[in-house]
DNA sequence: GTGAAAGCGCTAACAA
DNA sequence: TTGTTAGCGCTTTCAC
């Protein structure tokens, strides 16, 4: 903010000899405003350069038009494709961005939450960290009466809407899906039971087990970090059962293709030996041979919806009825699960 | 920025019998402020939940301790690693992040950079979008004293820093590597020549064909976008090629790996028929089989060194001769280029 | 349809 | 070491 991008409201009422008042009033296109004068004022503006100073606007507005976000991790293809929906939508809604990464890290994650408090964003579009337990942080925002809305990584949280897809009904379609190609003892890889996401995935498992009576077996379920390096390390452990699973059911593709690479260097085949589902529909599950099958979810539109429901909020245009909106998801098969009969 | 936010100076001034400066003084550790009543105002403050409304601030000093990130994609674990070491030092100094997709456009490049300096950052840190031409979007924020820096994907640009790799040099190695490895008619799969990271991995290609006396063949040469379709279709058009190519040097993982995919599906072996190499070390290259051959760059010192060097301009610390800094980059020979002799 | 004037919360020059 | 005061640029109430 230089001297030399300081013209200033006063100056273009001065040069067109009217008040800084009729000027304000003119760029944002008042209703009582002279189209005629409108049009001068304008067009002064633009000739000498004039830009609002948003600080000014904001002190004196107490609004920032700026939302905060705060995501695990910017490096997948979900995240980036989610944080160009959100885009989108402020950009077309004169809203402005600032994106902050807890790095998976419940710490971190208050740390982001409390800096973009305090840089007065009008409200938050948060997808939770991996360890995230206490949510006090939010629940300050809200007696601030600074909107939350979650995506993906959703919470129990009074007064807070949830975008997400259904994980329960994913998880068991995924599972059900290996089952109705002969697997029975299958693994699971899920991530911290906190999250909504890796809770609803597990239970999903755990129904269609229930569901095509099979027994569910501890042994066989293994609670990570779902990085690549995890997948590997079950992978070997999995090599060592007696007898070998039959399938794997894994809840990020990450982990899953980290896994099915392991267990094809030692030799095992999928999907005849074991077959394979991940989650998310991430590039990598297109290279890794066999192709991965996996759950595909709209990216994009979780993005979208997030923001324009936290706009709507902002703007007292919500029903105020909505706490959660589910979207479709889908089951994308694939050949690293599909046995020839 | 709602009412019940809004403690202010003034309130702990009064509340503790003293003036406003000594408070907005002690708050910000002013040394001309007693030790005691720093520490009394401190707690007041904290007592009554005071918080800095940094517009007030902004409007006051007319800097806005934010810096304004353009970047072509998030969805990298390249861009997300850079973005990471870049968050570590604002942080750390006090400076808040906006960051923004260019989606590898140009247009959307000079958008960027417009809402950008409408919220007046105090500076930019820029890696360029795929297609852009025209850098009169960056002299113009030169002009208006707003620093930028760029990375990986820089500009030659009066005034501009630039942290980068040396591109040539890591394009020379790549490529006579798979030279080293028997390899005669080798492919290039190059991004935009605009870019100076494509232009010179594609120089330096050429410059190992040159010293190792094999002569450019222009039918081996594909300048594409870079993505995994291009590289699918590239490696349709090599399948078609008589004699066959016998190497591939790609600007990137992505096409590399998606080229590497459809030539195995028609039963090309790598690294014996066509060996391979790519760029960027992302996760992927390490799925595929067999493990790609890539140039391995410091992502998140990309990120610290492009931070440091814009905030020591900002604070007029830098050392104003400094124009380019180049970091360290290494070949990682994998087994897709690696020729049992 | 336009203008005058106050004030958002903070900082810094100047005074004490 | 602390206080007084003016003003950053904008919006908005009230007056005309």
């Amino acid at each position: 903010m230089k001297n030399n991008r300081d013209v200033t409201i006063y100056d273009v009422a001065k040069a067109l000899n009217l008040s800084p008042s009729t000027v304000s009033r003119a760029l944002k296109d008042h209703p009582h405003i002279n189209q005629a004068t409108k049009k001068r004022i304008r067009a002064q503006a633009k000739a000498m350069g004039y830009q609002q100073n948003k600080f000014a606007s904001n002190l004196r507005q107490k609004k920032t038009n700026t939302i905060g976000v705060v995501v695990p991790k910017l490096n997948s293809y979900f995240m980036a494709s989610v944080i160009a929906g959100v885009e989108k939508i402020t950009n077309k809604n004169g809203y402005g961005l600032i994106i902050s990464q807890s790095q998976e890290s419940g710490k971190q994650e208050i740390s982001c939450v409390s800096t973009l408090f305090n840089s007065r964003v009008d409200g938050m579009l948060v997808s939770l960290a991996f360890d995230t337990k206490n949510l006090d942080h939010f629940s300050l925002l809200l007696k601030k009466d600074v909107p939350v809305v979650f995506f993906d990584r959703v919470a129990e949280c009074h007064g807070c809407m949830s975008i997400k897809i259904d994980n329960f009904k994913a998880g068991y379609e995924a599972t059900t899906h290996l089952i109705s190609q002969g697997c029975r003892r299958i693994v699971h890889i899920g991530g911290n039971l906190l999250r909504n996401v890796y809770a609803d995935r597990y239970n999903g498992y755990r129904q269609a087990l229930a569901d095509n009576g099979i027994d569910l077996n501890h042994k066989l379920i293994f609670i990570t970090d779902l990085t690549a390096e995890s997948g590997t390390e079950i992978a070997k452990k999995i090599l060592k059962m007696d007898p070998l699973p039959d399938g794997i059911f894994a809840a990020n593709d990450t982990s899953a293709v980290s896994a099915m690479v392991e267990l094809q260097e030692s030799g095992i085949r999928i999907p005849d030996d074991i077959s394979v589902a991940g989650f998310n529909n991430e590039p990598i599950s297109r290279v890794i041979k066999p192709n991965l099958t996996t759950v595909d979810y709209p990216a994009r539109e979780i993005g979208e919806i997030a923001a324009t429901s936290l706009i709507n909020k902002l703007e007292n245009l919500q029903n105020i009825s909505v706490d959660t909106i589910i979207l479709k998801h889908s089951l994308i098969i694939r050949h690293s699960s599909l046995r020839g009969k």
